[in-house]
DNA sequence: ATTACATATGAACAATCGTTCATATGTTTG
DNA sequence: CAAACATATGAACGATTGTTCATATGTAAT
């Protein structure tokens, strides 16, 4: 992760325009050797979506409190058993949460702390 | 935020069983208590959705390199002009990205460095 | 074994989303 | 003003997604 943020472009002898003059080779090949695999920002991407959803933002939230079984979060959330447990499957598949079982009930806890990182910034971000 | 993250719920009477024995009522309360409001978790929720799109995440990561012009981020991520202004509008819509506008050419820049923050602490998740 | 309960899962459907295509807007140059 | 160019935008289409409903799996108690 470079440090030059929200800086303006460097002026060179090639500017702005585009089809016309030129592309600008010098900042696309520059741009093009930072950039991190396609693998890995689809990744990234997929890892996100996951966080695209109020419901499942909700459930992670609630987990900040403590570990829960599956119906105490669907009470909580006012939601059916069945559609917060395909949301955890998918909150599981990305790592976010781990689960232990204790006879018949699931508990469901945050898997690590880029949770709550994540999300906090995300809060920072829209209160401006 | 807290700091009583993955640890077990505190054993109070109420245990594990759910419809059973009743509902863990204080987890509960003290759970809908520290939630955010609705509107809050809606807007993160749509914050994140800006994230879950590798298009975007390309966008993002190329004008970490620099500000850039539309034309510029098409050619570097082989897609149509169309197709980026269109998830331009959405990043600018976010707030994650402005733009100044130079005669024909309209340039694009982060916004502010949450972006840069919540991309890296997405990074790390994915790397473990 | 049978019953009861907690959770998981597959199919289906409505809703949302990202791209394309065609075209509009805005700016500069002749 | 007209032509050229950079960008924006609306409609449309296929793809993806979240919920519901019905049902399966797993565990405990009788």
């Amino acid at each position: 992760m470079e440090e030059n943020l929200s800086q303006q472009r460097q002026t060179t002898e090639e500017l702005p325009s585009c089809r016309q003059v030129q592309v600008h080779p010098s900042l696309i090949e520059a741009a093009e050797e930072q950039m991190p695999d396609e693998e890995i920002l689809y990744d990234l991407a997929e890892l996100f979506k996951v966080f695209g959803d109020s419901t499942r933002i909700k459930i992670l939230f609630v987990l900040f409190q403590s570990e829960m079984c599956v119906c105490d979060i669907a009470e909580l959330l006012h939601m059916t058993q069945s559609a917060i447990s395909h949301q955890l499957r998918v909150l599981k598949q990305s790592q976010l949460v781990k689960y232990r079982r204790e006879g018949k009930t699931v508990f469901y806890a945050l898997a690590d702390n880029h949770v709550k990182t994540i999300l906090g910034q995300g809060l920072d971000h829209i209160a401006e």
